[in-house]
RNA sequence: GGGCCCGUGGCGCAGACUGGAUAGCGCGUCGGCCUUCUAAGUCGAUGGUCGAGGGUUCAAAUCCCUCCGGGCCCGCCA
């Protein structure tokens, strides 16, 4: 067969088959013609040797491999054995590897052919569009539980990091071809609901005012700063009492820091201040107020489930307002009170895990003795636990269950419904997600505390303090889109004043938010962030507006160039440029980058992906004309480009739930 | 006190799981590039003993140990 001859084959055979993942398809190659080496030069080695590492350096080729291990595995000079290895894949046939080198101390580098590695990523491109990156479907289910913010305050920034990545995960996942469900947990059985809406309960005829979360977020805050203030003048005078002067200084601190607290909360409104702060002050013990409101919604006394639900819904509808304007979508929304309370699952929990003999009756609590579990299943190594396992509080000594316990119930009811359980939850609730766990083993269920994901992110600080509910200290993510889209529409109005004000509009809310979800996406979740407006109003390079903005420079060309890219008349070895090269091999690596990002559940891989596609692009476009080329068939084939930038990037800011506007 | 997370140029981050050839990027600062597909762009300059010290290795930002600094958790809250 000669050389024309046999090109003229692969031709053929990239236009047959559609090449889901070019990248994925070269490195298989490059590691059978490895293989297919080390096997004639008779050399020890597994697999795992086997490894391909994408170089720091271009000269070093696309994909590159390091000889020492296995040189040092079988007795040889690294150096010789990379020349000798090269030489004879040298002489083996190929089809997306242009050539192999032996190069520095011991290494061999492979060169993509790009003329064909360009035809077999665009036209997949091409055919398959925003299938490109999707790899196949699995017969997994996953629920991805996020979000889950407290109906008692609007969802701040930290929240919003929670909701951003849970939805991001999300959107990954379900690329990755799992049957993602996604759920949000509304713990409406806790204490602070109750407190909520004890609040809510003395306000009188005072109106609910202002966008519905909001106005919740504050009557919570009033209680909280009501009660505190109660319990802590009540905690001073017995400690006077008593005589303790160094207790009474610090309770004095406390009580100046929330009394501090309290003006700030007048001053935003009077009249529900006021309702609130006057019922509370003169009740005669509110915190068994509040306990009794939360036994009898426990045990779904009519009057207690009108009130916490009037509240909790208002709560939630801000939050579906709010979670609509970013994106963000459930497909469940699941009540605590019915799946875990009102049908008696976590009760049933309890008298389990109590016969289990890891559970006992203390003082009128029921607990669970998660050192036991620990050391009898063995799961301090397993889990990396160093220090005692505190016990768990099941239930209190009124009767009434804990968050967890009641976790513990609405954890099996996910694993009626999926085989792997993603919690978004931040790490401070490491313990009691390991308490989760480690109660699931109790119940002789370890099968499933193994499939069940605590994917925890680190917390947002404001400057100087940590964001607090109770003192009704935070940033909403509603001000967040809010500040980003104004922002966005001063940005769009000095750039396109010829676009129609309704046009600006629409572009800036999308520009805007897109500015917020990558920011809250873009940093990996175990790292803490301090937030500053800076942050999320960044429009330059490692934000959003800077890939929507490469997506709209590459829709503005393909809109001008009154021609579309047929594949069959391209001229794909015309793109010799390094900018033309770059982009085609990144562009090739999305599929794989998606399957990365799913496996090792990093949703911010696509964020930094996609920047760096954005910044190729970009670099592409400064150096290299598309619609002034001079040769058409050229002129085709970099519209294919073009074209394929466009389908990725729409693809990649897709999976993080951002819009991509084809203009700016 | 015990445990977990983090520490990379002035600031914000990637690289660490799976050790490889000159540690990347953004912001900032200084200086270039719009009669050429949108300058939210781009090019150049500046700037780092990868918190400190030891160890393992042919090779360490990456793995192990000790220490220092910051955050978080250790509740009949979530």
């Amino acid at each position: 067969m000669g050389a024309d001859q046999k090109d003229m084959e692969d031709t053929h055979l990239a236009k047959e088959r559609v090449v889901e993942r070019p990248f994925a398809e070269f490195r298989e190659e490059c590691k059978g013609l490895l293989i297919g080496a080390l096997n004639e030069e008779g050399l020890e080695f597994v697999e795992d040797d086997v490894r391909l590492a994408v170089p720091s350096v271009p000269d070093y080729g696309n994909l590159s491999f390091s000889t020492f291990s296995v040189a040092k595995k079988n007795g040889k000079n690294p150096k010789d054995l990379a020349d000798s290895l090269a030489s004879r894949i040298a002489s083996y046939e190929k089809f997306l590897v242009e050539r192999v080198e032996s190069a520095g101390a011991g290494y061999v580098n492979f060169f993509v052919n790009y003329t064909k590695f360009a035809e077999v990523t665009l036209e997949a491109i091409r055919k398959i569009k925003e299938g490109f990156g999707r790899l196949g479907e699995r017969d997994e289910k996953v629920i991805v539980e996020h979000t889950s913010v407290n109906p008692i305050h609007p969802i701040h920034v930290g929240g919003a990091r929670n909701a951003v990545i849970g939805d991001t995960l999300a959107r990954v996942l379900r690329a990755a071809g799992y049957e993602v469900s996604r759920h949000f947990y509304i713990d409406d059985v806790g204490l602070q609901v109750a407190q909520a809406s004890y609040g809510y309960s003395k306000l009188g005829d005072v109106p609910v005012s202002g966008k519905s979360d909001h106005f919740v977020g504050f009557v919570y805050a009033v209680t909280s700063c009501a009660m505190s203030i109660k319990s802590l003048q009540r905690e001073i005078e017995r400690l006077k009492s008593e005589g303790k002067d160094e207790g009474v200084r610090e309770k004095l601190g406390e009580l100046d820091d929330w009394v501090g607290v309290a003006s700030e909360l007048r001053a935003k409104n009077e009249k529900v201040f006021d309702a609130v702060y006057q019922a509370i002050s003169e009740s005669e013990n509110p915190e068994g107020e509040v306990a009794d409101l939360l036994r009898r919604y426990e045990k779904k006394e009519e009057e207690a489930v009108k009130l916490i639900r009037r509240v909790s819904e208002l709560a939630l509808a801000g939050f579906r307002e709010t979670l609509a304007r970013a994106n963000i979508e459930f497909d469940s929304w699941d009540w605590e009170s019915e799946l875990t309370s009102w049908n008696g699952g976590a009760e049933t929990v309890v008298e389990w895990l109590l016969r289990t003999g890891f559970g006992r009756v203390e003082e009128g609590t029921a607990i669970l003795d998660c050192e036991e579990v620990a050391r009898r299943y063995g799961l301090k190594e397993r889990y990396g636990i160093k220090g005692e396992v505190p016990p768990l509080t099941l239930k209190r000594s009124d009767g009434t269950t804990l968050y967890t316990t009641r976790d513990i119930a609405y954890t099996l009811w996910k694993f009626d419904r999926a085989e792997r359980v993603i919690n978004v939850i931040s790490l401070e609730q490491k313990l009691p997600q390991l308490q989760l766990k480690l109660a699931l083993y109790a119940l002789g269920l370890g099968g499933l505390a193994e499939n069940l994901v605590h994917f925890s992110y680190e917390l947002v600080h404001l400057p100087g303090k940590k964001m607090s509910g109770r003192r009704g200290r935070y940033v909403t993510f509603d001000e967040v889109m809010d500040e980003a889209v104004e922002r966005a529409y001063e940005e769009v109005s000095k750039r396109s004043p010829h676009l129609s004000e309704e046009e600006r509009k629409k572009i800036s809310e999308v520009v805007g938010v897109g500015a917020v979800r990558y920011a809250l996406v873009a940093v990996a979740p175990n790292k803490p962030i301090t937030f500053t407006w800076e942050r999320v109003l960044n429009f330059e390079q490692n934000s959003g507006p800077f890939i929507q903005y490469a997506h709209a420079r590459a829709s503005n060309i393909l809109a001008k160039a009154h021609q579309s890219f047929g594949g069959v008349e391209a001229d794909y070895a015309g793109m010799s440029t390094r900018y033309e090269r770059d982009l085609v091999v990144k562009l090739s690596l999305f599929p794989e980058v998606v399957s990365e990002a799913a496996k090792s559940l990093r949703p911010e891989l696509i964020a930094e992906y996609a920047n760096e596609l954005s910044a190729t692009f970009n670099i592409f476009y400064d150096n290299v004309p598309v619609l002034k080329t001079e040769d058409e068939r050229l002129k085709i084939a970099r519209l294919g480009l073009v074209e394929g930038v466009k389908t990725v990037l729409a693809n990649a800011l897709s999976m993080m739930g951002i819009n991509a506007p084809t203009r700016m």
